[in-house]
Order: structure tokens, then C-alpha cells, then sequence
DNA sequence: CTCCATATCTAACGTTCGTTAGAATCGTAT
DNA sequence: ATACGATTCTAACGAACGTTAGATATGGAG
């Protein structure tokens, strides 16, 4: 991606800290440590520790979230959602911390003010997407808010237990899961 | 409870800002400020910085989580459920604020690796509380793990969008969502 | 070889932090 | 009234922080 190899060494080990410290337990003395570099090389390549912490939420992690949806292959709702969560299992480390300090300032955890804005609005866009993914499959649209808004709830505690815990949920878990919710209100065919 | 006033209000201080700021965010400073009493004060009273989160975190946030456990009436098990997620809708401030630090920490998001572990332990004793409550009210025994399992995950977004998130949920939503889960898993008598 | 932009460094600035020393105040028992 | 423990204060300490000034190294273009 980007040929300048100090920069982008720089925000790794920020991601890193970051993630681990929150951002004022975390010290530009110590990045520049453990990227082997001296201190005013992070003001070469960011104007400052906020500004470097900003590009990699506004930037990095929105980037992410996008790359992940693209990488699911659509097929039956069930398989959809399980494939979805169970992608995540299987992040790199880098990734991980990425996604992970990502929720921790859309939880408000971290940051300031306009990250939250930022969170927010795509917050709102995550109902209407999934209604849109899941109607087509309900037998019965009367109760299709209350599957949808259930299936999301399922579905971030489930990203919390990999990607903020870091465990492991067994593929097999996570479709009995989310079998247990939508099972009995898909088509007849759709699974 | 405690007679002594100026250490109580150092207390709900540092939580408000132990949850706004983190601790690396927090300082002596601004509690003392808020407070209004004079920096060294907060010294007289608790021995440091850190004895002051920890205090905060292994007594006060761990005695929340049994006072509320203990408020709910014990009826069927989707109205016990629907209880114990729509009471926190009626948290006072100061609790939630010390409710959703205590979350923090949980996650990993704030405190040390000593709070990380009273935490774990703690959370080792979800699991099998929650089967042995369910395990009566249901149908077929074989498929328990998976509904206590996907309960909880259930439970836990609830909670954390009410008290982290700081919304309100309806009863009657916090009821559709729980009963979309255990509805057709209940024997016949327990609603 | 020289020039110049890029990349990196050492050293320091002013500020704020957690913490403490030591003095002042207050209420109460003698 | 006075002596004393509990409570509160002002002032400061050393350390660590974010940030910057200014010097040095590097490497390709003329």
C-alpha cells in the first residue's frame, strides 16, 4: 500500500498502543520505542498524537469494516450471518487490535466527541441494512423488527466475545446461535 | 451508609471521571476541583491514585451487580429476564455511570490485569447460574447449552446498549427479544 | 563536486502529572 | 484554657508528558 515504510510502521505500533493504553495511557515516547525510532519522527509524519489517532479511527478502521463486508459470499441468510461472524475468528492480529479499538471508541470508551458523531451515523445505517438483507427471507413480516433488531444484538455480542475478548467461537457455535433466532421464521426455502 | 461525607463525594467524583476520562485520563486534579476540596484530601483518604480505582471497581462495582441481582422478583423465566434487563432502564446516574465502568474494565478497556481476572472469575459463574435457572423452565434438555448460551449474548448487548450506550429500552421490546429466544423452548406451564 | 530536499537525530521547552512535607484549623475531652 | 487527634490547607518535589528548535545525515540531480 504505502511505500513509506516508517510511517506506516509508526501507526501499527500506535494501533497497538492505542488499543492496549487507551489514548492517554498512551505515549508518543513509547511508540517511537518500540518502532526503533527517535521522537520527533512521529511529528514528521503527524502533525500530532491526536491527529494520528484520528486517521486511524476516521480512516483505518472505517476502511476495515468495509473491507470485511466485502469479503462475504451471500448465499442463505443463515449461512450469511455465520460466515460473517466467523470471518472474524480467523483476523490477523493487526486487524484485530484495529477492530477492537474501533469499538472501544464507538462504545464512547475512547475519543472524543466527534469520533462518536462519526460512530453514530454509521450506527443508524446498520438496522435498515439488515432489514433489507433479512425481509426477502422472513415467512412472516409482521415480526421482522423484532428479528432484525435481536439478530444485531446476537450479532455484537458475538463480535465483542472474538474481537474484544479474543476468543475463539467454534463456526458450529455461532450457527446454532443465530439458527436458534431466525430458524423458525425463514421461507420454507430459504433454508 | 458511611458518615464520612468528603470521602463519599471523592468516590462519586472519581467515578464520574474514572468513566468519562479512563484513569490514564483522569487526574487527582479535576476530582479535587469537583469535588471542591484541596488536592492532598484525596490523599488523606485513599492512598493513591490507583487504590482509589481499585477500591472503586473490586467493592463498589462488584456490590452494584448483587444489589440488583437481588431486586428481582422470581416469576416465570421470560418475565424474570425481561426484569433484570428493563430494571437498569431505571438506574440512577451515579450507578449506571459506576455500572458501565465496571463494564470498562471488564472489557479490558480500562484497569489492570489484576481487575481482568477478579472480572474472569466472576464471569465463569454466568454460565451455570443461568443454566441451572433456565434448565427447570425448559422443554428438551438437549438443546440447553445452546439457548443459555445465546441468551446471554442476548443479555449482555442489552445491557451494554442501556447502560453503556446510555439508551432506553421498552419492556415490551426487551420482552419480544427474550422471548424470541426461549418462546418455543418453554414447557407448556412456564408461560 | 555541489546543491538541495528528504529523512533522521539530540536536546530542550513549558506544562501537567502523582505524590508528599509541613503548617494551619477545627472540635472535643480533660 | 489547653492539649490533642482528626481534618484540611499551601507549596513544592521530581518525573513524565506533548511538542519543537535546530543540527546532522543521506542520496540523487545538475
Amino acid at each position: 500500500m504505502e511505500d513509506n515504510n516508517l510511517r506506516v510502521r509508526i501507526k501499527k505500533a500506535a494501533i497497538e498502543h492505542f488499543n492496549n493504553y487507551g489514548y492517554h495511557g498512551t505515549t508518543i515516547r513509547n511508540i517511537a520505542r518500540e518502532v526503533g525510532c527517535s521522537l520527533p519522527m512521529i511529528y514528521y509524519y503527524y502533525k500530532s498524537k491526536k491527529e494520528l489517532f484520528n486517521e486511524i479511527i476516521t480512516n483505518d478502521y472505517l476502511a476495515l469494516l468495509v473491507r470485511l463486508g466485502k469479503k462475504i459470499k451471500k448465499t442463505d441468510a443463515i449461512g450469511f450471518y455465520t460466515e460473517l461472524v466467523n470471518n472474524l475468528n480467523d483476523l490477523s492480529d493487526p486487524d484485530r487490535h484495529l477492530y477492537r479499538l474501533g469499538i472501544k471508541v464507538y462504545m464512547s470508551f475512547d475519543g472524543d466527541e466527534e469520533h462518536i458523531e462519526a460512530m453514530e451515523r454509521y450506527e443508524e445505517s446498520v438496522y435498515p441494512r439488515h432489514a433489507e438483507i433479512l425481509r426477502p427471507h422472513l415467512r412472516d413480516p409482521e415480526n421482522c423488527e423484532v428479528i432484525v433488531r435481536t439478530l444485531i444484538h446476537l450479532l455484537d455480542t458475538l463480535i465483542v466475545e472474538i474481537v474484544v475478548k479474543g476468543r475463539t467461537i467454534a463456526r458450529e457455535d455461532i450457527e446454532d446461535e443465530i439458527s436458534l433466532i431466525l430458524c423458525d421464521h425463514l421461507k420454507p426455502g430459504a433454508r
